[in-house]
DNA sequence: CAATAATGTGAACGATCGTTCATAATATAA
DNA sequence: TTATATTATGAACGATCGTTCACATTATTG
């Protein structure tokens, strides 16, 4: 993953794809005492009960998805689904840290790379656009059910929470030091970039219905960032 | 519910609180063939089934929430309970459309008084604000547990969604076109608009932390817009 | 081929759920 | 006071849930 991939959703889609398996390799040996079959079967089998408990879970919520409706939805049975989890609450634990552990390593690989401070800043928010874009079950199923997750998990989300929040910031704070962006208030500036992003998740309906993809909301919210941060004269 | 009592939350509180309470009893005698009791008697507990319900679902998830909870945080039995509702989902048809009727009649009631579309639009922002201010927890509740949501419900919310929607997109666009406001698109503006009135809502704990109250945060959202809409000379 | 290991199955268990209703308790009317 | 109407109770029922495990099936090894 590198500054090239975020030129195109495409590009980007087939270097998050090889950082995914990746990860998943690592979760299936971490979790060996609770996974009772081969790395080689869970990699088969496990990536799909992810999927489909996403899935069911968009619709009808974790709660009220039964082991039965994933052994359906899975064509597995509930022994089977059982070989790969230790409890329903176990899944969500592997599933969330998952895909926390994938999202930072993207931004880890991708750093800082500029020296202007908003090509840094459109380049972090193209980052969380193309990875929601990607991702965006997991990122609505997370976002929608993050009522239903214990302390573990809560504590996973809250750190990576925390990082990216802390990533927006420091970019205004470094333009605004550098006089590059208008002295707005910092807080309310990451906060409003991270709202923008989350609609984009959360309401794919209805910038589907407007025939907006992510490229062109990219550059609307680039517009209003430019119209916003240029400092006045 | 007039533009003065919008100046200043507590004002808006004591309006609503009025509005409200007209809004339950037409609820009460609107719903004479579920509830089984005297008009007065519903008027006592309901209210009080309905805060818990939205309380305990904001903290577990409706879907969780069991009417053995219910019955032990309103201190009613489960047969009292069901004199007031006739299902599970009945409760959430009715506590659903008591607050979308109490929000849509103080908008109807505020209108759109000023004839500078910047005061129309920043009026109609705090009128939002405000309402989800005070009616926090359900708006909370009603944003979280969409999911869950019959058929009637959901035709209910869209439509009162689609309402608010129309109402910002259409003081844009007469801003736009008496060229007070600089020719953004009114889709993504409205978007916006309603993505930083859900942060609000959504992220309570996160505004807290930064003591931001309402009216500072209203502030904030009346510069961005401010200089977003401003047009270009 | 047979023997062993790995993987898959789904009936069964106890717990909890929404909902009902015979009955009790309380308030009102006569 | 007594009689009647209103309101409140919670045990009980059938359904569904997460989870287990004795067993069947399939794949691998020798």
């Amino acid at each position: 993953m590198n500054i090239q991939s975020l030129d195109n959703l495409t590009d980007f889609k087939r270097d998050l794809e090889v950082l995914e398996e990746k990860q998943f390799l690592l979760l299936v040996e971490t979790n060996q005492d609770i996974i009772k079959v081969s790395t080689k079967t869970a990699l088969k089998n496990l990536p799909k009960i992810f999927d489909e408990a996403i899935k069911i879970g968009n619709t009808k919520g974790f709660n009220a998805t039964s082991l039965r409706d994933l052994s359906q939805a899975t064509d597995m049975s509930l022994g089977k689904i059982y070989t790969y989890i230790s409890a329903k609450d176990d899944l969500l634990l592997m599933l969330h840290s998952h895909y926390i552990k994938v999202i930072e390593d993207t931004f880890n690989q991708i750093g800082l790379p500029h020296k202007n401070p908003m090509d840094n800043l459109l380049l972090a928010v193209k980052a969380h656009l193309y990875l929601s874009q990607v991702f965006r079950p997991w990122f609505y199923f997370a976002f929608t059910e993050s009522k239903h997750l214990n302390k573990k998990i809560i504590a996973l989300a809250k750190e990576s929470e925390l990082k990216s929040d802390l990533y927006f910031r420091n970019i205004i704070q470094s333009g605004i030091q550098a006089k590059r962006f208008a002295a707005v208030d910092r807080n309310f500036t990451s906060s409003m970039i991270k709202a923008l992003l989350q609609d984009w998740y959360l309401k794919p309906w209805k910038y589907a219905e407007r025939n907006i993809d992510v490229d062109s909301y990219f550059k609307e919210i680039a517009n209003l960032l430019t119209i916003y941060l240029t400092p006045k004269d």
